[in-house]
DNA sequence: TAACTGTACTAACACAAATAGTACAGATAA
DNA sequence: TTATCTGTACTATTTGTGTTAGTACAGTTA
């Protein structure tokens, strides 16, 4: 489900693009599946459609989705190279984190503890 | 050192909050130690000094500094307790962001190897 | 006394995000 | 063909936040 917070800090088209990103990558959108159109997405969440075309035309850009004019955007066919792409970015910004913490004084065992509760409490 | 990055998207003042406080916390700023007055440490890092003041008055706000009208600021005595706070602050994000990177198909063994190398390769 | 200090204002400015509105061409179903 | 979708491209305006500019006042210190 495609969703905005409105607190949010982050810009509204940011959040859209880190959003269909996501659940692109996951698996949760199909490729070429159908996404709402700029008109019926900017209704549903009651924003401006400029804000949702400029979401999609970034997501354009990181070959995420695809636009066909007059018949609407689509999910990439070839998003693997999106999911790998992210996973980097993702453990990138993690090594990041990790650092900040040890630097504030955080254990080893005590990001491995973290570590372990996300991997186990869940499937997987 | 007290700097920001005027490229940077994080404002000026969330800089020098995040800033002050890591080095606080860090020990590079000794309880009580004398900060650089409003003026001055704006003239050095060519800002206002409001913006300066925006600063300060947070990291009063935060316990991590306390002010001495026509005395100065200063790092407060007490700054253990905010050096806990701030730990469980980057703990939290940290599980955040494993979680993140979880949900985009990163292994645990990948983020074990990026623990691992934060860990060994540096002091401690 | 002079020169610092923190603090409290108001006003203006700059920038990005978001909105509002219009327009046009391609696609599609009636 | 017509009506109604679709993406796309504009301009103008509004809004909110961060930052700057300037002034003022009281406490501190050499």
């Amino acid at each position: 489900m495609i969703t905005v917070d409105m607190r949010d800090r982050k810009p509204i088209y940011e959040q859209l693009i880190d959003n269909i990103r996501t659940l692109a990558v996951q698996g949760h959108l199909k490729p070429d599946e159908h996404l709402p159109s700029v008109r019926q997405l900017a209704a549903e969440l009651a924003i401006n459609p400029n804000t949702i075309q400029k979401a999609y035309a970034e997501l354009e850009r990181q070959n995420v989705i695809y636009a066909l004019p007059g018949r609407g955007n689509f999910i990439s066919p070839d998003i693997g190279a999106v999911a790998r792409q992210e996973k980097e970015r993702q453990l990138r910004a993690l090594a990041a984190q990790i650092t900040l913490a040890k630097n504030v004084g955080a254990q080893k065992d005590e990001i491995r503890t973290l570590l372990d509760a996300a991997y186990d409490d869940t499937t997987r």
